[in-house]
DNA sequence: CGAGGAAACTGCCCCACAGC
DNA sequence: GCTGTGGGGCAGTTTCCTCG
């Protein structure tokens, strides 16, 4: 499959809809460098109609980073896979753009890093009140073996109080009323929570954390997380959730995920 | 001053072709 | 037939330039 058609399925599968931002290039040295391919791909789909701009409210400050363009029929078709496109007309840009660019960040980097796996990515899925920001249903390659489902949360919070009161706290009473009601296999699930301060520039790319102001942030998110981790969530199933600071969106193989004990891990899939 | 465009550059792969 | 090589093309990038 030659790159043209690859960014499009990428596309397809993490929902239809992404910015250019959300398809940067991780190997260039420079920020522009790796948005500069995209951008071509980008404008030459565009005269070919296989993708769409959504029109935006205001005027965006970044078109690069606000501007979601959805795939069209037509450009599922040209990558062969018409039947797996579901049409949604795209009425204006979607309502919380830096929400939203995170998650087709999360969701990309999963099928960039981890090319032989099957994943499969819903955003509006729900159990009993829980809507995960992602759910990503993993394909075991065994045949033995279960099918997993990664259920993503993506907080930008002041702080992190809020994310063990308003989220895990919530996901703890959906594993008991699974575990009650029997409906799911609770050992197929297991909780991502991506995290970030109010303050972090989702829109920034791994090229551009090398600036000193930003290395200081990214220190302060770790710090946060930490905290997270250490004060609200030692008592958790140790293997239930997983917590990632969203600055390392771009190496989710790595060791950097934290388990509820505090100790660094790699994502098991 | 920053976003975007143009042109120039680079490393890689492919393939023709020569020499054995 | 096998294999080493060198040119050409191209995907992707860097650097420089323009324009609002």
């Amino acid at each position: 499959m030659n790159s043209r058609k690859q960014l499009l399925n990428h596309l397809l599968d993490i929902g239809g809809v992404g910015t250019l931002n959300n398809f940067y290039s991780p190997f260039a040295k420079t920020h522009k460098g790796g948005l500069l391919f995209t951008r071509k791909l980008f404008k030459s789909y565009a005269e070919d109609g296989l993708i769409e701009k959504i029109e935006t409210i205001g005027k965006p400050a970044n078109k690069a980073h606000e501007v979601f363009y959805c795939l069209t029929k037509k450009g599922a078709d040209y990558i062969g896979r018409p039947n797996e496109y579901r049409y949604k007309k795209y009425q204006r840009s979607p309502y919380n753009i830096m929400h939203e660019s995170m998650k087709f960040d999360v969701a990309l980097s999963f099928l960039r890093l981890f090319p032989h796996k099957k994943f499969t990515f819903r955003y509006d899925a729900s159990f009993y009140g829980v809507r995960p920001d992602i759910l990503i249903r993993v394909e075991s390659s065994n045949p033995k073996e279960l099918t997993r489902f990664l259920l993503v949360e993506i907080e930008r919070k002041k702080t992190i109080d809020r994310v063990f009161h308003e989220k895990i706290k919530r996901y703890e009473e959906m594993f008991q009323a699974i575990t009650q009601k029997k409906s799911h296999n609770v050992s197929q699930f297991q909780v991502l929570v991506v995290y970030t301060d109010i303050w972090w520039d989702v829109f920034l790319r791994p090229q551009e954390y090398n600036n000193p102001s930003v290395i200081n942030h990214i220190d302060c998110i770790t710090g946060l997380l930490k905290n997270l981790v250490n004060h609200y969530c030692k008592f958790l199933p140790p293997d239930r959730y997983r917590f990632l600071g969203f600055h390392n969106f771009y190496r989710l193989p790595d060791v950097v995920w934290h388990t509820p004990q505090g100790n660094r891990v790699a994502l098991l899939l």
